[in-house]
DNA sequence: GGTCGTGATGTTATCTCATAACACTCCCTC
DNA sequence: GAGGGAGTGTTATGAGATAACATCACGACC
């Protein structure tokens, strides 16, 4: 992630298609009856500028327009319900929370994370299914499961 | 992992296959030029006396014969040291530790980690197969994964 | 046997990550 | 215009992990 010799580029959504974003996701919570409350907009809309995993005291830093923080609670309850409405996904092996990149399909994600530019993809993982098969023998249920997979992304690899 | 109406057996070594399993990691690390040390020993006998991911700070309070906890470091730096040698293993969903399950072969580990009662298996993930997929698509180097599935055990099916 | 370098440990302090608890407010419904 | 449930603000604390530095054990080398 650092002292690599050589330059990450950046990553996030520019400004209008993080509103754009927004109020997609605003107009889904609604049909479901659930509020898009200002907290929750807001951490999501610093999950989409970001464009990588965020730390939580990261968001809680950046949360204020103007330079305030805001208390942990705050930012956490708001990343429990982006997690739960499938909006935003905790990375366990980062401690670390992005925004999910899915255009809401099926929600079985797993993640490839680049150890040198901090970059993360989205991939549909039906990774699952190795599982399944290990899982089934033993009659274990799955019910989620988090896979992480760590490594260099194409621009950071040392080849090319 | 409790109010499921049922009760959850213990999965722990005994303690002379402790013994062996420890006299046997110590015999390989000579191999290795490393060195079992008292602090690695008695972390990784907790470990395999547990049979179940472990808390750090549960190990650093179990850590004393005599009831006295640990100082941190102490335990943490075992921690490292095991994972290194790949005698025990992190659990990011569960920021928890466990001992290796594997008799000493390749090293990719994945795990079925039920939430009802606690047990996990380690079974010979292939890496995150199904992610090699979407990885090499994308240019994407993997080194490390990390594969986490939650769900229920056998004996902790509601159904059976 | 002495000394030197490396790796491991002991110890203190601190940092990061996350949640409990409780009062209050908003919004919808009846 | 009460009542109830979800959401928020705030304070405080619990849980997980590491930085920094002094000291100690061990093997290599002379
Ligand atoms: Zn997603
Ligand atoms: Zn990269
Ligand atoms: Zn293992
Ligand atoms: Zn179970």
């Amino acid at each position: 992630m650092d002292g690599c010799g050589h330059d990450h580029a950046q990553m996030g959504m520019k400004p209008a298609a993080v509103r754009a974003a927004l109020d997609a996701a605003e107009a889904a919570c609604g049909l479901d009856g659930e509020r898009m409350t200002a907290p929750r907009r807001r951490v999501l809309e610093l999950l989409l500028a970001a464009g990588e995993p965020v730390k939580a005291y990261d968001l809680i830093a950046a949360y204020g327009r103007d330079g305030e923080a805001a208390k942990p609670p705050t930012v956490y309850r708001a990343l429990e319900f982006l997690e739960r409405r499938g909006l935003a996904h905790r990375i366990a092996s980062l401690s670390a929370y992005v925004a999910c990149s899915h255009d809401r399909a099926e929600h079985a994600a797993a993640f490839l994370i680049c150890d040198c530019c901090g970059a993360t993809a989205e991939v549909p993982a039906g990774a699952g299914a190795q599982l399944a098969g290990s899982a089934g023998d033993l009659g274990f249920v799955i019910q989620r499961a988090t896979v992480e997979a760590h490594g260099l992304c194409a621009r950071c690899r040392p080849d090319a």
